[in-house]
DNA sequence: TTGTATGCGTTATCAT
DNA sequence: ATGATAACGCATACAA
């Protein structure tokens, strides 16, 4: 059943069954209802290859992340997904892993079949330190527009939503500061852009707070739960001493939380944690954690809106930026 | 840059251009290399909607779940999106919610957009109870292959891959009871497919011990970890007495925990605590949390194979089913 | 081994 | 308001 079966069956042309279909005005009411009526009949519905190759589009975008079994990633492609379905567009997934390399074969891969009509990075760890090593992104954002979640990097039809992640760091650490709680541990597992952001923001706390940053009081360690826990033992044995953890990930903290159940450590009491993301696993512990939520909603909602506002050729800034909230519960005083 | 702008360049027709792309062996070695060369140069990819256009198909599938932010669902999307990409197929993500209604919708929208070679529908919830509300995805079946994970209907072209989940219940259950814990609360939030048969293997395990089921220790509850947790405080109240709780879920395992926590009952000592799905927030409480592990990996990879071998023809069993794993961690003896 | 011609099902342009 | 027809870019049957 194509649409020239409707046109025969109707009476009339293609082109007025097109129009039909499309929703043209220039149809009269009558042939508009007699089209209609057969088509209902009928159940046709036109071919999307064909009107893809027509309109060289297929109202779909790719959705790039690095992990999409990670909850928060989890979370951001739910959410884009139902917004985008909300405006009539597909959601294509691809996981990219956490190599560049792989990334790049990735996008190149969704793009080069062409067949999206935009591109969404998820996360931050897609805009790397070195630019140079960006301009694959550029690349493509010659042919379709490209949204960055959680990070954000110069560029033509490149377009950034994130959250203030430096502010939300500086904000909490200076809050332990000013409670007494200086040896503070900074415990992170990312070098992306958000990940150095976040880095900086505890360090401008305390160069604002005219104290000596310890550099060994920062961090980067990656491993799973039980491994940040034995890292942390290993360094509380190693003579550390810290009264607070913050961390860039809620596994992270709660790799902390486990540490310090090990070690019959009381929390918030003796030792404050702070995690990131504000994840559901935040409320699956004891005490429930203390978590920065840097408002994934609000982030992928402006970034369908600002894709729809691209697509219509209208202005839209190039950086959206949002500010975090500390949703405090069991494992902080603050 | 199209078919004809190569075949142009390279001084053949489109017709040994498409035999080039396509790997057709009709094609002289100098042919192919020269033709190749122009490829390169210009960085010629085919169009992918006239392709699918003639060939009916974008090598594409539809995996459907009804919420792709629930972790458990989220890991079984990236281990199928992983596979597929790995032959070749792009995952078109829908989620639909819950609802019987919404699903038909967005699996007849999926579908009627005729843009997918195949649906997965992930989640035991596709499949209702009163088999008539399954008529639609038999419809949809007329069509396309469907595959469902983690729950089982009949049908022409329908592929269900599965743990044994009635068996898993009724094991553990078993076990329980030998070791004398058989005031054994059974917590459930889904009446899906799956849903009943755990419920099933709750009931079957007592009978075959011979002991009376007690209808009021089967509870459906429906609610956020508070929720169950509060649940479970009142039913306390009332003078329910139970030594273990088994939950269809890790999630309601958790509100069982808690639960624990806030009344003071040691665990495993005074209550055991057995979940389901073996996700992550197993390992994110204290104690960690005994859970039956359904192989979510191996039911996807073979998904995924099993939808190659329906694409090439071959025979495909109707229903794969797979036995359940329990995962001993601190919430139980056994 | 290679080329020609046609079909795939739309949308859009131009007449009328 | 409606119709005829040309793209859109590829795959493929058939011819050579």
């Amino acid at each position: 059943m194509n649409i020239y079966d409707i046109s025969n069956k109707a009476g009339v042309s293609i082109a007025t069954v097109s129009r039909v279909i499309n929703g043209n005005t220039n149809v009269s009411p009558k042939t508009r209802e007699k089209v209609m009526a057969i088509i209902d009949e009928y159940g046709y519905t036109p071919n999307a290859f064909a009107r893809g190759l027509g309109l060289n589009s297929m109202n779909t975008v790719g959705i790039l992340c690095a992990d999409s079994s990670d909850p928060y990633l989890a979370r951001a492609i739910y959410l884009l997904e139902r917004d985008l379905r909300g405006n009539g567009y597909d959601s294509i997934l691809c996981c990219t892993g956490y190599h560049v390399k792989t990334k790049q074969k990735y996008l190149n891969l969704v793009l080069s079949t062409k067949r999206v009509d935009a591109v969404i990075l998820v996360g931050s760890n897609f805009v790397e330190v070195q630019d140079e090593k960006n301009q694959y992104i550029r690349d493509v954002a010659k042919n379709v527009p490209i949204m960055i979640i959680n990070g954000a990097m110069d560029g033509e039809n490149i377009y950034s939503v994130l959250c203030d992640d430096f502010r939300a760091v500086y904000d909490v650490t200076k809050a332990l500061i000013r409670c007494g709680q200086s040896n503070i541990l900074y415990l992170y597992n990312s070098l992306s852009y958000s990940g150095l952001k976040k880095v900086a923001g505890y360090r401008a706390a305390f160069e604002d707070e005219h104290l000596m940053v310890k550099e060994d009081y920062i961090q980067y360690f990656e491993g799973n739960i039980i491994e940040v826990k034995n890292h942390l033992l290993k360094l509380s044995n190693k003579g550390f001493d810290f009264n607070a953890i913050i961390t860039s990930d809620d596994n992270l903290a709660i790799g902390a939380l486990k540490y310090a159940k090990e070690k019959g450590i009381k929390i918030p009491t003796e030792l404050s944690i702070i995690g990131y993301n504000n994840s559901m696993i935040t409320e699956c512990c004891e005490p429930e954690l203390t978590s920065i939520d840097n408002k994934l909603e609000t982030v992928c909602k402006n970034c369908v809106s600002s894709l729809m506002s691209v697509f219509a050729g209208d202005d839209v800034p190039l950086k959206t930026v949002f500010s975090a909230d500390l949703v405090k519960r069991g494992t902080t005083f603050l």
